[in-house]
DNA sequence: TTGCAATATTAACATTGTTAATTATATTTG
DNA sequence: CAAATATAATTAACAATGTTAATATTGCAA
């Protein structure tokens, strides 16, 4: 009983494994059920062994890729001294690993969830997902009284979707154009909404400075 | 040759009608070549002889969608006094608009554009989709200097951005989950970046109340 | 080793976009 | 007006997709 999870679980991988090197390759457009299979080692069908259908198989990344996400925005700050520079350098980091795998971005915030009324964990990874890079930093600026806890939740949410349209525009419109000008473009309105560079937004951040 | 040309444009009109339709009703998923062409009436290979493939036909549609999305807003707010609040009022009625058609919205900034490096004209209504509904606002806060001109260069790009972010997960991501979780969202995070509701942003603004 | 259960594979189907071959329609010309 | 030709529309066909059913293979217990 205990090997057949194993063994279940291990193939599960293969897939999953394969599914993530297509993802950040090739991107959504190069996943199918033969592609993957095919990448695994497997016949197609044996993959419906294993899940459901293919959505089923494909945000079972998710997590992976938060997690790696995470990762790859630590390892980019680290040095960062801590504070309100810090917390733009963290967004910057987020937004520069979506860019390097659109793929992902997609499988984020683009592809249709649809029918995952199930999956319910899976939205909440992806809902939360700039705010969880971000954790430390916002308990930082609470602890250190740089924005009052009110105005956290606001900018979060500002951050949020801010973020998602600006990396739903440069990927999938192209604009801005070059991606010179889109890191300037972010830089410009994280700078802004977190009060940096002159322009001071809010009361609290005027308190901060 | 001025009736072939009427006739080609009468065809093409039919198909693009078609389309229209389906992404208002069912959306972009409903959308496949022997679904319009069924539709327009017509065989599905006929289509080939007025537009070059699938996306080609698709982004024809743009154009219309954003002027009935710009009357849409207009009829929603023609009564809305001019200010602030008219802007925000705009705002809102175009969000509305999108979650009417989700379709739509999808078509706009969801859907691959790939290969239309040369319908860069529809890229930028895209672009300028936001802009474009608030433009006699934009100027009126400018006349009246209600905002400075860099603030609302600022402003714009913002509110461009996070308020695709904010469609983007309630029509993707069904996050909020209810309407009206989601409408209350949109209105706190246009009353921050506004500057309404007690809660000063910028220095532009506190000149401005 | 034989038989059974689990697992993997091939075959098959429906649906997609797209192109080529064919038929129907319109237009031009004698 | 009738025949020839050009134009436009349709059907047939192909390759790729997701998915399911039927078949083959494998691993293990008796």
């Amino acid at each position: 009983m205990k090997n057949k999870e194993i063994q279940e679980k291990r193939m599960k991988g293969y897939f999953i494994q394969a599914t993530k090197d297509i993802l950040k390759g090739e991107g959504l457009k190069g996943i199918s059920v033969r592609n993957i299979a095919d990448q695994a080692g497997y016949s197609y069908a044996t993959l419906y062994n294993y899940f459901k259908d293919i959505n089923d198989l494909v945000f079972f990344c998710v997590n992976d890729f938060q997690e790696e996400c995470n990762q790859f925005v630590n390892g980019q700050t680290k040095k960062t001294p801590k504070g309100i520079e810090k917390l733009k350098a963290v967004i910057l980091a987020y937004i520069k690993y979506f860019v390097e795998y659109p793929g992902i971005f997609d499988l984020f915030y683009i592809a249709k969830g649809g029918y995952f009324g199930n999956k319910q964990t899976i939205i909440e990874v992806i809902n939360k997902s700039l705010d969880n890079v971000c954790v430390n930093e916002w308990d930082y600026c609470l602890k250190h009284k740089i924005f009052q806890e009110g105005t956290i939740e606001l900018l979060k949410a500002q951050l949020r979707y801010s973020v998602i349209g600006l990396l739903s525009l440069y990927l999938n419109r192209l604009t801005p154009k070059s991606y010179t000008e889109f890191f300037k473009e972010a830089n410009i309105l994280i700078d802004y909404q977190l009060g940096l560079k002159g322009d001071i937004s809010t009361i609290d951040k005027i308190g901060a400075l």
